[in-house]
RNA sequence: GGGCGAUUAGCUCAGUUGGAUAGAGCGUUGGUCUCCGGAACCAAAGGCCGUGGGUUCGAAUCCCGCAUCGCCCA
């Protein structure tokens, strides 16, 4: 039961808008069908106020009339409170500005001083159910860093939508039935048989990386190492041996430890085994048989049939030895998933995976529900460089940097930011020397020192026995200054920009806007350190500015958090004192 | 050969779903400190938004062709 008594001033600009529309069409100037989306903007210039739209531009089309007359119509339709609203304007070519009092936007902030870790809460995304899967990585392997975006993305994503209300449980599907499995086993057992001075021929598509020879390694010198003096394939279902077991059981730990230093985690990791061990995959099967979505060759290979005149093939689910393919369990898993009741199921994937879209796209159809409920977030590569130099990546050679060096390296906090700071859907280079500079070139630095830096003017009023006040409409009087004003419309923006981040699905948005508002606390500071502090022998300013401070670094820290990035109450000088080790 | 994505300042990237004079960070150049934290601030220079057409009052944004890069599929 949120505390929710007042509406962003952003809502309630839509809402004035909406309302004349509405009464527009009662009075007949607008028909009734006439459909906009109501997108107001914030205008690029100070001078057109705090909002702008260009409704009238849209209403000029339907009106047949110029778009000044139009303006003038949606004005005078407009009801706006008085104490709320200085002015609505037209604006050439056919615009509607809206300059609110800094009054509303300083009313916005009771509710960051009452509840700070809750602001930017809305009920945007309520109703939704959503399943977030990502990461979803083999555990064949260590993560590497195109994982990491992935992980750090649907963290993120999380942590917003949640914000916005929405009811989210984040899952890690795990591949631990079939070929890679098998050839992970198989491979820890020739390395092992080498270790032991047996002869062994590596698989040719095994896995080449070093941590394949550590696990060998262990197990010949554990009590398991009987199993390298026989046959892999005499143990069993190759993706059973206990080698692959063991393995794979080794590597998911390995992954959940790396996924942890990043900051992530998962409300639930789900088993690809669990589908089999409840039948669920044959039991897909027999359904998209039964309903005529699949069909057998005549090879006696399953065929999920793509139908459509798509130029997409028909795909096996069942080969023709009777093992099922990934496909195969993939359908079965997103049906589970499906029947659990959430409203969307979203994935976020790698880039490589795009083409895999429309095939379970066509699954979910197949079994008789709207395929829009998958929504799948592609995530693109990212390049490492260093110094601008890129970084090989030898997949096959297994000689690849890991996401879990490049976190020891740069650190939890950097790694996060850097990756949010850049739209999912598109390739990125991740500058290693960069992310690790400990300087001004560095953004997360820059967001952090400007919660550091207001922590500590708090502690420094704190000594002096002054705390932040709490709201109250008359402190508004004391912030006249132009930055100060712009602080506060800066800070009423935030719950509408982390409802459009959740409506979007692009953390990148709150990042940004984090790097405006710090922007503005440091330019704001360092023009009036010596005229105007915020501790000063003015009581009433004082207790203003403490307030309006507070309120920056509530917002900074509730940002950041969003981004699941720390937000330090101090921050070590690097190079400034000692230079330690 | 087919498909997806990308192409915006020297570099890395935003651009609120078709709107006002296209923005930020870094870098470059030149400035600012009798410190509530200089990991800061201010200013300047820097653009045919890959290219050619089209749609309309209006295009970085939508449509088509082409070029280049990455990735999937064959």
């Amino acid at each position: 039961m949120p505390p929710r008594g007042a509406r962003s001033v952003e809502a309630k600009v839509i809402v004035w808008f909406r309302d004349a529309v509405a009464r527009l069409k009662r009075e007949g100037v607008l028909p009734a069908d006439f459909a906009v989306d109501l997108a107001i903007e914030r205008p690029r210039r100070e001078e057109f106020g705090d909002f702008g739209c260009a409704l009238p531009l849209q209403m000029a089309r339907v009106m047949k009339r110029p778009p000044a007359e139009c303006a003038r119509a949606l004005i005078g339709a407009m009801t706006v409170p008085d104490d709320e609203v200085a002015a609505v304007e037209f604006a050439p070519p056919g615009y509607v500005n809206v300059r609110v009092r800094p009054e509303a936007w300083f009313a916005g902030l009771r509710e960051v001083r009452e509840a700070p870790d809750r602001y930017g809460e809305s009920a945007a995304g309520a109703g939704e159910r959503v399943l977030l899967e990502f990461v979803s990585a083999n555990p064949t392997g260590p993560l590497h860093v195109g994982h990491g975006r992935g992980a750090v993305l649907g963290d993120a994503l999380a942590r917003i939508l949640r914000a916005a209300g929405t009811h989210v449980e984040t899952e890690y599907y795990i591949n631990d039935v079939g070929n890679q499995i098998a050839t992970l086993g198989r491979s820890v057992w020739a390395r092992g048989r080498e270790v032991l001075g047996l002869p062994a021929a590596f698989p040719d598509n095994g896995y080449r990386g070093g941590y394949v020879r550590d696990i060998a390694a262990d197990l010949a010198r554990g009590g398991d190492r009987a199993w390298f003096d026989q046959d892999y394939d005499a143990a069993g279902p190759p993706d059973r041996h206990p080698f692959a077991l063991a393995a794979a059981a080794r590597l998911l730990a390995g992954i959940r430890e790396d996924l942890d230093a990043l900051g992530v985690s998962f409300d639930r990791w789900f088993s690809e085994r669990s589908l089999y061990d409840r039948g669920l995959v044959p039991g897909a099967v027999q359904d998209l048989l039964a309903r005529g979505h699949a069909y057998r060759d005549d090879h006696g290979a399953v065929l999920f049939r793509m139908g459509g005149d798509g130029d997409d093939e028909d795909r096996v689910v069942v080969r023709a030895n009777g093992v099922p393919t990934y496909f195969a369990s993939d359908i079965a898993y997103h049906r589970e998933k499906a029947d659990r009741g959430y409203t969307r199921l979203v994935n976020i994937w790698g880039a490589d995976h795009h083409g895999y879209i429309p095939r379970m796209k066509a699954a979910i159809a197949a079994f008789g529900r709207d395929p829009s409920v998958l929504e799948v977030l592609l995530v693109q590569m990212v390049t490492l460089t260093r110094g601008g130099v890129v970084v090989p990546m030898g997949k096959r050679s297994g000689e690849f940097v890991t996401l879990r060096e490049v976190v020891d390296e740069v650190g939890p906090d950097a790694v996060r930011f850097l990756f949010l700071l850049r739209k999912a859907d598109a390739q990125m280079e991740f500058d290693l020397d960069l992310a690790k500079a400990q300087t001004m070139e560095n953004p997360v630095y820059y967001v952090q020192y400007g919660h550091a830096r207001v922590a500590s003017i708090l502690r420094k009023a704190a000594a002096l026995g002054l705390a932040p006040p709490d709201w109250s409409a008359d402190l508004r009087a004391a912030l006249v200054l132009p930055e100060e004003e712009a602080m506060v419309r800066d800070l009423g923006r935030f719950p509408g920009v982390v409802a459009s981040a959740a409506r979007r699905r692009e953390p990148h948005h709150v990042a940004f806007y984090l790097m405006d508002l710090v922007k503005g606390f440091h330019s704001y500071y360092t023009k009036y350190k010596h005229s105007e502090k915020v501790v000063s022998s003015d009581r009433r300013k004082t207790a203003a500015r403490l307030f309006l401070v507070f309120c920056v670094k509530a917002v900074l820290a509730r940002g950041l958090g969003l981004l699941g990035v720390n937000a330090p109450e101090e921050m070590r000088f690097a190079g400034a004192d000692d230079e330690q080790e």
